[in-house]
DNA sequence: CGCAGTCATGACAGCGCAGTCAGACGGACG
DNA sequence: CGTCCGTCTGACTGCGCTGTCATGACTGCG
């Protein structure tokens, strides 16, 4: 059929022209008022809206895409699970998005899709999109941890061929091309905090429960932890290398319930340091008493299980705005300098699960450090009596 | 600047015609070949793929929407919170929307948003989509549950001045507009079967902690809960409203400890139930022993928090398929019948925290049942041994 | 009063594709 | 041996908007 035959009826969606016409002026002047342009006289402008109101009109954005070259839409790759930390961060990038006038497209890429997270930017690209957003990637490059070097290079830097200016969220801003910019929840800050709270307790080192290492995430919380031991030096058990699931923080549980000197472990996401507590409790380990395990996210239950976890919130909302002003700016200006964002505070919320360590097991090890540096509550309560105000 | 001087340099896009040229065919083939048309012979093809290979070329979508008529994108209207259902939905429809080639758009609504779903639903079809799924939507004309009645007609229907078909996920089709498909994950079966459970150990009557009944997947809830307690004759205990956090659960946790005379509980989530659990353990009450709760969704914790909470699996991820497959027909054939979705299968998983009531405490009312239907292990044991397999 | 500068509007072309149609070619068929 | 049909390809056009430029109307000022 040819083209102008299947608006004979009057139900066809009204484009500019008709509004043009119903408001006697000219189509150039619709696109006008629509986008907020100067030099349109309040009469007319007032017009203009009678008449689209009227037709019930909106514009169509396909063909101001393709008028303008630009889509006016920000893509988000991300990892396809209903993890807490992921879904935070799209939330808030959604929001920001939407503040900073774009729309949203979102692809998920599962671990081990074939393209993996090229392949998911590719589709973006085709789709349009003005510029990009890789949230918390994985390397695809890498397996996982051997036995201790874990945070190493960037293995699968995206060669992005693309011009579309890139955010990386949660991983090096190298990982999103040259060009790229990033911001970073401060997982490394964050797990060396976490770590140091349970030093400052008195324990004499800390297991850690890491996260899968394919995961930025989880190797900037290695290596927090890491960096802490460190820093007083203390010696570095072997890390035990979980999927982000309760089942494997309970895996791993039994694993230390049998090394038999664990006393403070701490775990790269409450999901793992909920399994762990409950293998601990299953033999017959009690936390914070026997283990102290701080957990990694402050998920939302984590106040109410049993005991309250100690963890670390991390700081999605900010991040993600921050992180999408930089995009932002990085697509509508793109000589200015990028201004790195400020890392954002540490936040340790202390509960139930982490305690001075049981008093008979003294430091086996040589060096016998004075836990002088114990700051805060040395003795934590057990637990919390009143629950969190409900933010 | 005059539109065709920005090209001069090389490093401009490629376009269709350029992959045309360099395959020595036209424009038009180029675009055969993409769309993957027939009578095209393999000779050509190939040549074109080359070519565009050689230039790294891309279609454009916008020109493609523009021309076509069709985006190939569907738009998704969710509520902008991290919970576990909603972002599990999320993560099954864009993958079904991917299996079936369209993309995704991605609008949050807060709760309280100015224009709300309308809105939300607005700025889609602004964006241009074939398509919308509104995912959990809620009720945005009504208040919380008065005293008892809660599932009533369908408050905010949208008026939807739209032609593109539209699928609503847990809540009535209807909601959508009089021609939206619905994709329900049955959650009144699911809170009956929760209910029955409870029942069935023997309990006289269960206790309802509900979600903000401007859900309507709280709605749902309550009534599969009342449907079960009509079916056998039980009283119906006053309804206590929640807001999905364990911090809501918590407080319902210290009422019910003060009533007395609770012994069972169905929370309307899972994060309410862990809640309701940490107060029923700080006022003295053991969980099963003394009261039994009863969870819904089954989020990935819940096997693993103290004690593994028994709760019911939504079935998140064929919801998603079944009812993507019923836009994607609305879309590209209008005309076909709807052929409703099946209803999913119940999935009630016994854990932990749900036993048989307290023997001292002799059914009260009148009919004594005998708790003869009383399935699978009457005494469930505490604790699940091993871990399930982490899917 | 004449001219520059500002404001307000319209005419026109073109963004990069897909739809339509016309045609070229080759084999099957009567 | 002409006709018909199925296969393959290209020319042309238009989707609905925005960028550019031209054009008036009006202002202020020398």
């Amino acid at each position: 059929m040819p083209r102008g035959e299947a608006r004979s009826e009057s139900s066809t969606v009204p484009r500019g022209v008709d509004v043009a016409r119903l408001a006697g002026v000219s189509q150039k002047t619709v696109s006008r008022v629509f986008n907020g342009e100067q030099y349109v006289s309040a009469e007319v402008r007032r017009r203009v809206h009678e008449a689209a109101e009227a037709l019930g009109y909106r514009m169509n954005n396909a063909a101001r895409a393709l008028a303008s070259g630009r889509t006016r839409t920000i893509g988000v790759v991300t990892l396809g699970t209903a993890l807490y930390g992921p879904a935070s961060l799209l939330i808030g990038v959604e929001r920001a998005a939407r503040d900073a006038g774009y729309a949203l497209r979102v692809v998920n890429t599962l671990e081990g899709d074939p393209g993996g997270v090229a392949g998911a930017v590719e589709s973006l690209l085709e789709q349009g999109v003005d510029g990009i957003v890789v949230s918390e990637p994985i390397d695809e490059g890498t397996g996982g941890v051997g036995g201790a070097e874990g945070a190493g290079g960037v293995g699968g830097a995206l060669s992005l061929s693309t011009d579309v200016p890139v955010l990386v969220l949660g991983a090096p801003a190298a990982f999103g091309g040259p060009r790229a910019v990033s911001a970073g929840v401060g997982a490394e800050a964050l797990a060396r905090a976490a770590t140091e709270h349970l030093l400052d307790l008195g324990h004499v080192t800390v297991h850690h429960l890491a996260g899968p290492q394919r995961w930025f995430a989880a190797r900037d919380r290695l290596e927090g932890w890491r960096a802490a031991l460190a820093a007083r030096g203390r010696g570095r058990p072997p890390v035990i290398e979980g999927d982000w699931s309760a089942a494997s923080g309970y895996t791993a549980g039994r694993e230390l319930a049998s090394a038999g000197d664990v006393t403070a472990v701490f775990a790269a996401n409450d999901d793992m340091a909920i399994g762990l507590i409950r293998a601990l409790a299953d033999a017959g380990l009690r936390v914070p008493e026997d283990v102290s395990v701080v957990g990694f996210d402050d998920i939302p239950v984590s106040a109410y299980v049993t005991p309250p976890l100690t963890t670390v919130r991390q700081p999605f909302d900010s991040v993600a705005h921050e992180g999408l002003r930089l995009l932002v700016q990085a697509i509508e200006k793109p000589d200015a300098d990028p201004a790195p964002a400020s890392d954002p505070p540490v936040e340790l919320v202390v509960r139930g699960s982490t305690a001075p360590p049981p008093v008979r097991k003294a430091p086996a090890r040589g060096r016998r450090q004075t836990p002088s540096r114990a700051r805060g509550p040395a003795h934590a309560p057990p637990a919390e009596g009143k629950p969190p105000a409900s933010d």
